[in-house]
DNA sequence: GAGTGGTCTAGACCACTAA
DNA sequence: TAGTGGTCTAGACCACTCT
């Protein structure tokens, strides 16, 4: 067996090919059958592949109808609490630029809760999908000063950047706060993401705290609505 | 087989172990070995139980090591009830149109993701501050036929519908879903909330579901930005 | 080394959709 | 009625964790 498992191979294979052969919403894609034979797998194999993107909203499954691809190809990203949070980046790539010490602007600080004129190390970062794609968010975030020796390590990519800061500096998550609100795209959100002004957008503000209960990062998206949704599902 | 598919029996099984024996957060939970055996079903069954707590956050799993019973979200309190996450709900007021029952529209089904053609009762409510002031919320409403028998007897006021549905009917709420994305307002919502069209709202499509894992409610809500945030905090 | 969960095969029957 | 995806069985080998 391959060190990737084969459903993942699968699974990107047909992101390319939805890709490459601009499949859009409504468009059938292969049955099951079609797929086992083509990758020359089990069922099994094609189940998870197609799981796997249903999972990231890709694609729709009807029994007896067939599988198309999504109306909107949107990002989901599920479950709210740190873990998961820390991993949704799955199949996007985080594009930064260099973190730069700075005063939080009165504005800015209304928006994060804090006091204007402190100073935090701030950088813009824009997360794409792998591949190619629309900007999926544009995000401002805000790195406590204590972790100053370690910002110049931060990097683009994969990884999440809290989770870049854990690794980095030995920190860990206690509590995530997270302020969801619906707003209009301003003119450099708007341009960084390719959309028009006044697009709706959700804005998600989120801080972190270590497991003291200090805070350690602060971050502000804007997600085109469209290309965006966030589920939370909570058991009792 | 029966109606209901088995690996949905015993998640509803190991969910209940769960509760009845009250395990915490690193709790283990059986082997998938020791799950077929007791279930006398396959390993494929015991799988697909365990990826649907893991999906609901319940759990989680480390090959080599185990299941565990998975830190709760800490989001939960603020669940068991719409008015307890909602803070204005205090100082608002939700004002019905009768219940009737009605066929799922091909967008409505897409939108709550049920099949088109479904027959629910629909009702749909204003949520206004007490006293004066412009409308929150617009919500459509969708009660499972089942509770036919008490959907007259639901008020307008202060209590949620699902909170009426409990006293009403003897219902348990136990998991709920909510997915959330911003939207430009549509022309009836914005009539109804007294706002341009086009104005960023919050969307908040909710699905409640009982202890049992039966669906018995779902809404969808339509807030305008700039009056209404939603805020989550989670802790590990 | 023993035991765990992750991946995978080759079958099978079923519920549902569409022609 | 033919074909789709949903569920399920009985196997197998593997990567990983713990002791």
């Amino acid at each position: 067996m391959s060190r990737r498992p084969r459903y993942l191979e699968v699974a990107e294979a047909l992101r390319e090919d939805m890709r490459a052969q601009g499949l859009g919403p409504g468009a059938p894609l292969p049955t099951e059958a079609q797929l086992t034979d083509r990758f020359r797998v089990s069922r099994f194999t094609v189940r998870e592949a197609l799981r796997q993107l249903a999972a990231e909203g890709l694609i729709r499954r009807r029994r007896g109808s067939g599988t198309i691809v999504a109306a909107a190809p949107a990002l989901r990203q599920a479950l709210p609490d740190a873990p998961a949070l820390l991993q949704y980046a799955a199949h996007t790539q985080f594009r930064l630029s260099p973190a730069r010490l700075e005063a939080l602007t009165p504005a800015t600080a209304r928006l994060l809760g804090r006091a204007a004129g402190e100073r935090w190390y701030h950088l813009r970062g824009l997360r794409v999908p792998e591949g190619e794609g629309e900007p999926i968010a544009v995000t401002d975030v805000y790195i406590h000063p204590r972790f100053g020796p370690v910002v110049d390590r931060l990097a683009s990519g994969r990884e999440a950047l809290f989770a870049q800061l854990g690794r980095l500096a030995g920190l860990e998550v206690g509590r995530v706060r997270q302020e969801i609100a619906a707003v209009a795209a301003g003119a450099a959100d708007a341009r960084d993401l390719r959309i028009g002004r006044g697009t709706p957008c959700l804005r998600i503000v989120r801080q972190y705290f270590d497991t003291a209960g200090e805070i350690a990062q602060m971050s502000c998206s804007v997600h085109p609505g469209e290309r965006f949704t966030y589920i939370v599902d909570s058991q009792r």
